[in-house]
Formats: structure tokens, sequence, C-alpha cells
DNA sequence: GTGAAAGCGCTAACAC
DNA sequence: GTGTTAGCGCTTTCAC
């Protein structure tokens, strides 16, 4: 059905050999060949497979990429990135998802390996103890982490810790003193864990007291009513929250608006990823921005020379692993100044009511 | 370095044909040969590459997705419904974005017929005039579309046309009579076009007029001064807006915003698409709902009776080709029952500038 | 400048 | 039940 070079040798009165030839060394053949070779060509629409090149022992250019889930933007941000990049050099990205499970992830790379990916990027559940990877330098198969915050690997992402840190300082630079982190499981991140660092450290530094993080269900439609007791009734119920991200922040805003609580009066929000939507919220969600689509970007770069390094030279591989990119602390209008304390008792009797789409404000 | 056939075989002591067998008809072979070769192969960590079972003629069990963004979430969910359906049946999904560029759609076909998927799931700029599909069809290498909306090709998605009367009729029953409709660019998806038509249809049918649509930038930070004269100047301004898609409405929400509209009392909205994202706004966005991600796996689905039906029955590839899933239209706040027409234009000499996160409301 | 032939990893006749 | 061998599409010596 479609054509080999056998049969462009055919049409074209010369061997397989030189139309090899014409097609990766022109140069080398004479011109009068070349010319009809590259007229079979054109006749039978040729295109060489690059399976016979790849079983020739050639480079596959073929990239593995691992993800999560594309439902959250990060990651489909990051993958364009590498998109733009790789299609642009030649090569193809072949996609799994794994939905946050180790099992898929290790599905994911084996079957990977198989397809002689020459290279893996990859968004793991948990970076540093993850035998798989251990078991790919071992290996030495090449792969950069993208997001996973770990000195021990090829990475590249933000200081998540750092990042945070900034973010919830600001969040105490605008008065608040009781603010909560949330997040979605902590044993599917291992950002989330060092974004809970960052926060503890802001929080103690300023004298204040940080509380273990509350998981959140991310995928409900409403906040469950635990949670939302955390966040509405008590002597220390908080004035701010940080979310480990903006999807769940999102979230988040959602179930507050049901409780009647309105945001920022009765409730700052300040979320991660600072993905471009966010901004299109209204109050414009504030975000710690992580450079999503350029990680993505970079990630590919730092690849491609592991394995432009590692075909010349394999010393010099191990040099540099992880790549921090500058974060950013995004403002919105879901964080706002605290003036005063702000009664919450007030709003939190109706919750799981359907709630008017007009808020009441407590002060203003 | 990746151990092959022969090193098992070598390992264990027996032809490499006897590996093959081991593997793929272990019936057929000696258990106590059987339980040599198995231990050879995790002994050695050995995985068959796909390359040569390729190369052999097999299936390739190969898909090439071709998509114009992962930017909107659009596409990205159908992409997690082909994904989370085709790696549970054993195939991999080689993956090319085009930016909504037919050059790039050509070159992406063209990258993934080399490497000889089995089919594409593709969502091209415009399906009935694509010369390329044209190509695959006389190929015979099969292809579902996804998101085009044409009855020549095989393609999965919702009636555009009907959603969108539905939509705009919802709109009138509101009583919205100045109805505008925007859209990205309109060479860039058939969709838009079809959707034009539902809209077209429905305001005649209503004894409105309807407007050629209005074509917006969607990557501008703001909106053109020439679509916001548009949308708040003059007798015929309109009382609702119908966007071609959710992430246009977001953006458009955007720039009312800043030109100091509140919706929906200043402007009603209603998108198109149905992004889960869309209901964490405020107010939530109204919206036509494709089912994305079903799309995508009936897109799977169909792709692989194909794939199965070409390759025992070639006739009966062709009967059945465009599939239409229910779309539904999503209430939300974007949308207000028109009580009285509504005084735009003292709103809109403040455009362009900052505005304050809170408008103020002409009627309450 | 061109062709013949080997071989990449694997499967499937076909022998034994 | 197992081994031998040809061949998938291609690149690359090595002759000529």
């Amino acid at each position: 059905m479609t054509p080999t070079i056998k049969d462009v040798a055919a049409h074209a009165g010369f061997s397989i050999a030189t139309v090899s030839r014409a097609i990766n060394a022109p140069h080398t053949v004479n011109p009068i060949t070349l010319d009809k070779v590259r007229q079979s060509i054109d006749a039978l629409n040729f295109r060489p497979s690059p399976l016979g090149r790849q079983l020739r022992g050639e480079r596959t250019r073929l990239i593995g990429v691992v993800l999560p889930t594309l439902a959250n933007p990060v990651f489909a941000e990051c993958l364009q990135g590498i998109d733009d990049l790789a299609s642009a050099q030649g090569y193809r990205l072949m996609l799994m998802t794994t939905q946050y499970d180790v099992d898929r992830e290790r599905h994911a790379i084996e079957t990977l390996r198989e397809h002689r990916v020459e290279g893996l990027i990859l968004t793991v559940a948990d970076a540093d103890t993850h035998p798989l990877l251990d078991q790919l330098d071992r290996d030495g198969l090449l792969y950069v982490l993208m997001h996973n915050d770990t000195v021990r690997r090829p990475s590249v992402s933000v200081d998540n810790r750092l990042a945070a840190y900034d973010g919830v300082r600001r969040l105490i630079a605008h008065g608040h003193r009781r603010i909560l982190m949330l997040a979605g499981s902590f044993a599917a991140s291992d950002r989330a864990r060092q974004r809970h660092l960052g926060y503890t450290q802001a929080m103690q530094q300023a004298g204040l007291t940080p509380a273990p993080a509350l998981e959140v269900d991310f995928n409900a439609e409403e906040l469950a009513p635990s949670v939302l007791a955390h966040l509405t009734h008590g002597a220390n119920r908080p004035t701010a929250l940080f979310c480990s991200n903006d999807l769940l922040a999102m979230v988040v805003m959602r179930g507050l608006r049901r409780a009647r609580l309105s945001i920022p009066q009765d409730m700052s929000i300040l979320g991660f990823d600072g993905l471009a939507m966010g901004e299109l919220l209204s109050p414009a969600l504030a975000s710690i921005c992580a450079p999503n689509r350029e990680i993505g970007c970079a990630a590919w770069q730092r690849l491609l020379a592991r394995i432009g390094g590692a075909r010349e030279d394999r010393g010099f591989a191990a040099t540099s692993l992880a790549l921090t990119l500058p974060h950013s602390v995004r403002e919105g209008a879901t964080i706002t100044a605290l003036a005063s304390q702000v009664d919450l008792d007030r709003a939190s009797p109706a919750y799981g009511l359907a709630a008017p789409a007009a808020t009441e404000k407590p002060f203003a």
C-alpha cells in the first residue's frame, strides 16, 4: 500500500542504496540520478518510514511525555511548550497520562521505554522516592522532571517553597494573621508539601501559628461540611486561604460563594500556578505564578542537551540537575487588605442552601 | 544497551523463535522451557521492541492525534477522553498541535503517516474543503474528526447549528431582542460558521434581525475599541452576546468589566463549549455544552471500530459517517431576563480606563 | 557514482 | 516442542 524504498528504486531504475543516498546524502550522487530519483519519489509520493531507520539503530527521535492529567491546564500549558519546540526540531511526542496513579506512572514509563524513546519528560507524584526514576538513572535513560521540586534529579520547576513563602508573606503584609493552607491530596504531590513548608516558614517568621494543610476533595461539587466548618466557624477561623493550586482555589471560591461568603470581603484567596484563566475570574484570582509554558520549553531544552551530551561525552550529563525558574506573585482582587476583623458567623448558617448571586458585604 | 530477543535466547539457551513463542503463544511451548525463558526475560529485564514487530508488518498500535492547541481546554478534555480509552486498550498516542495553521495540519498528518499510525483523530480548521482529508480517503488511512461539523466525513461532534439555535432561542426567551454573535477567526473554524447559522436561524424565526458575526481577537489583553463601540454605542447596541466559544466569552467578560459594564445587568453573555471552568466564574457562565470528553471517547471508539472493520471487511467502513452527540444548554448567571431596556451609554465613556472592581448597576 | 549485501529486532512459515 | 530461515524498510560498509 504505502510505497517503500524498493518501489522508488524500481521506478527510478536504480538500487535502493542509491535512493537512500539521494535522500540522506544528496551530494554524493550524480545530479542526473538524483533528479530521476526525486521524480520517482514525488511520483510515488514516497516518504521514508522512520521504522526502518529506527530499527537500523538510528535515533528514534521519539520523546515520551508523562503527565498526571490534562484536566488541569497547568499540564496542558507545559505540554504545549514542549510540543512547540519539539515539533519544530523534528521530534515526536508520545503522550501518556497517569491520573496521579503510581501504577500508571510505572506502566507509562515502561511502555515508552519499549518504544525506545530517546528521553522522557515527566511530572510524577513524588520525585524523591520514586524507584522508577532510580531505575532510569541506572539504565541511562535520560529524563527531565517538570514541576517536581527536587534537587536530587534533573528537573525544571519554580522554587515551590520560596514561592509559597513569598505569597503567604504578601497575605501577611495585607494584614492577615489567620491564614490556612488548603491542598488536594498531599500524597499525590511533592509540590504541595514544598508549598506547605513555605507557608509554614512565612507564618513562623511573622510570629504566627501555621496550621497543617487542610485536605480538600478537588472533584466534589460542594465543599465538604467539615471543611466549610473550618473556614467559617470557631474563634480561629481564617481570614485568608492559601490554596495549593489555582484549580483548587476556584473550587473553593465557588464553595464559599454557595456558603454566602463574598470574596475578598469575607475571605481572601491566594492560588498557585498562575493559570491565565484565573485572571478572567471575577474577582481576578491572586496567584503565585509559575511560568508553565516556559517550564515545558526548558524541560525540553534540558532533555535535548542531555541527549546531545550523552551522544558525545557521557561524563558531563550529571553536572547541573535542578533548574529553578523564577516565579512571580500576581496580585488579584481576591485579596483584600484587612482593615478590621470580619464576622463570618453571620454568613455561615446558610451554607448548603442555594445562595443568591449577589452576596451582602459585612462592611463597606 | 537494551537487551534484545537474542540476548534472552542466549541467556536461556534456546532459539529466538522459542523466546518469541514464549511471549506471544505461551501455550505452544513446553512449560519447563517457558519457565526458563521467563526467568531469562526477568533477569535481563527484557521488553520486546515494538519496532521489530511493527516492521514485520504487524500493527503499530499507534494513533495520531492532531489538535489546534492545548491552550483551549476543550481540546485538552477531548484528548483526555481519547487517552483514557486508548491507553487501556494498548494503543499509543502521538500528539501534534497545529495552532489552527493549515500548513501545520498538513505537516502533522504527513509526519504521523510516516510513523505508520493505524489511524488519526483530528480537529482541523475546515473539514469540508480539506484536500488532505480527501487524500486520506483515497489512501485508505482511517481517521475520525472531532468537533468538525460535517456530514461528508467521519466525525464526532454536537450539532453546532442546532446547539447555537437552542442557545440563542433561550436568550430570546429571556426577552433579548438585540443579540450579537462574537467569534474568533471564522477562517479557522468551520464550527463557528455552523454556530452562526444557528444564531441566524433563531433570530429570523423570532422575527429579529441577525447580524454578521463580529470577529474578536482572542489573545488581545483588551477588547479592541472598535469592538467595544459595537457593544456599547448606538441605537442598536445589543443586550446579549453569543460568543462562539467559552474562552472567547471569558475574554469578552473581562473586557466588558474593564469598560465598566456589569454582567449580566448591562449585558448578558452566552458561551459555547461548556467548559467546567465556566461554572467557577462569577457570575457562572451560561454556555451551550458539548460533551468534550465523550466526544474524545466516541472518536476513539469509532476509529477503533473502523480499524477493526477495515481489517475484516473493507466494504462497510463508509456506512455511518457523522456521529452527533447531544448538547445541552447550561443556564448560568451571565444571562438575565430583560425587564427593561438597559442604558449602556452611561457606562461606555469609561472604556479603556481602569475600572473599579465593583460596577454600578443601572437598575436593580 | 552505483550496486550488492549485511543487519537492526522481531514474527511466522516451514522443517525436524 | 524447538530450531532455521526469510523478510519487514532502511542505512551503511565494501566492492566495483
